[in-house]
DNA sequence: CGACGTATTGACTCGGCTCAAAACCTGTGG
DNA sequence: CCACAGGTTTTGAGCCGAGTCAATACGTCG
């Protein structure tokens, strides 16, 4: 499976980390100052548990290399993955803004290294500085936009179209063919992120290979006919293929 | 079916109405009054387009009577509702952070009263005024997390369920036993809403009426047992019953 | 009363789930 | 270098929930 690189030694230093992130970078000094001095590099093994749905927000986070996995639980054991976020994304600052408790959980499933960050500060900041209020719309709206379509993707396609739809976002326009992919993480993953079984899941890719020309080989895809296949997924879709925004 | 009620007098009265909204309460009285001044209330027949998916964001919405839809249409013409809206919600603000385009389409789904703002004004107020961005922040965060219950239960729940689970959000906890509600819109609307067919919703009502102590009479829906109710729904939902924030 | 829109029912199909077994990888230690 | 153990993925058989299409019932308004 591929992993994410490692951060390089450049994107462990935290002051350079957050300057390349929009929520600081237009931060008063003040608050950037104070933030870079209560936060904290972490270096996560795979599976551990960053917070649970319920927990106090004590902290968020900022993903420098690795995936994770937002989630919620059932009374009755069932999970949902609500989303996968890596590099560069930020989780559990939206906590702030609600209660000041998590609503969903989140946990490395590979190796992660992450920057925690206080969240009183974050909402201190907020409250009192302008521009940072300004960023954090801006993510919460991408993030918004983004589960609109997957709302509308889990109604209107159904198992190989939502895998398809899964592979155009990881394919770039400007890319030439044939486009050669690498799976961002296991299969299993993929399935319980795009809401079905891995039974399914697997099927459905086959079913997907067989009537759009792509090559898989572990999880190495070799996408050989790129209108073809936003033509199988994009008709049951609001959006057409170089999907604006939802990329990443 | 049951109608919200028309808009009295008073709410009819823009200063007013305005004034009832977070969004403005806070705001700098020169943006408040440059928002009264330049909207228009209007009132629109069952089935009036507000504005479809893509259209240039020139005005945003504050619903004051009646129910509207919120919807994405595919290529092949399938539509999927993204969420059902009314009565002191506001709709399209949002495409103002976003590219200045709606990413979705509003319909009324019958006689519907709104007052009808500019949307650059918006975007001025709340580049200019903090008070203004933070009214935005809470408010998009809520729809946020409504958002993503909404994907769990499309992942998690099976008709019935998310029937029973819509049925408890419009009781209040509060209320003593047996609970009268009325249906606030179509049932073919609430199995769009719920992301199913009207066919599959009739039947999975009748499957909910047999397993839990419902009765339903046309639009009128009594419930005898909320325990059971909230037994049979919640245990394939991360919120329990009286669901915070979850409700309207 | 008749007509139209909405809701229900029936018979059938099909997609995705379940459970169980086999195949495939990857890393480990002999 | 091979054998083996563990996890992940694939395959198979059978089932069940939800969609489809078509016919019927219901309600409401003229």
């Amino acid at each position: 499976m591929a992993s994410t690189a490692s951060p390089s030694r450049e994107e462990l230093h935290i002051p350079t980390a957050l300057d390349n992130q929009p929520l600081f970078r237009g931060m008063k000094a003040e608050f950037r100052d104070t933030f870079a001095q209560s936060s904290q590099i972490q270096i996560l093994s795979k599976g551990t548990i960053l917070f649970l749905q319920d927990d106090p927000a004590e902290w968020f986070y900022l993903i420098l290399s690795g995936w994770v996995k937002l989630f919620t639980e059932t009374m009755d054991g069932d999970e949902a993955v609500i989303d996968m976020v890596s590099n560069g994304h930020m989780i559990g600052d939206s906590a702030i803004l609600e209660d000041g408790v998590h609503s969903f959980g989140a946990a490395a499933v590979e190796p992660v290294t992450v920057i925690r960050l206080p969240s009183n500060l974050l909402k201190q900041a907020i409250s009192e500085d302008h521009q940072t209020a300004l960023a954090m719309l801006g993510s919460l709206s991408r993030h918004r936009k983004r589960q609109s379509r997957e709302i509308e993707s889990l109604t209107l396609q159904n198992a190989s179209q939502r895998i398809g739809c899964f592979l155009l976002r990881l394919c770039h326009p400007e890319q030439s063919m044939p486009i050669e992919l690498t799976l961002p993480y296991d299969k299993s993953l993929i399935a319980a992120r795009l809401g079905m079984k891995s039974e399914t899941f697997s099927r459905a890719l086959n079913k997907l290979r067989k009537e759009t020309s792509l090559a898989i080989k572990g999880s190495m895809v070799t996408v050989s006919d790129l209108e073809e296949l936003s033509g199988y997924v994009c008709s049951a879709c609001s959006n057409e293929f170089p999907c604006k925004d939802l990329h990443g």
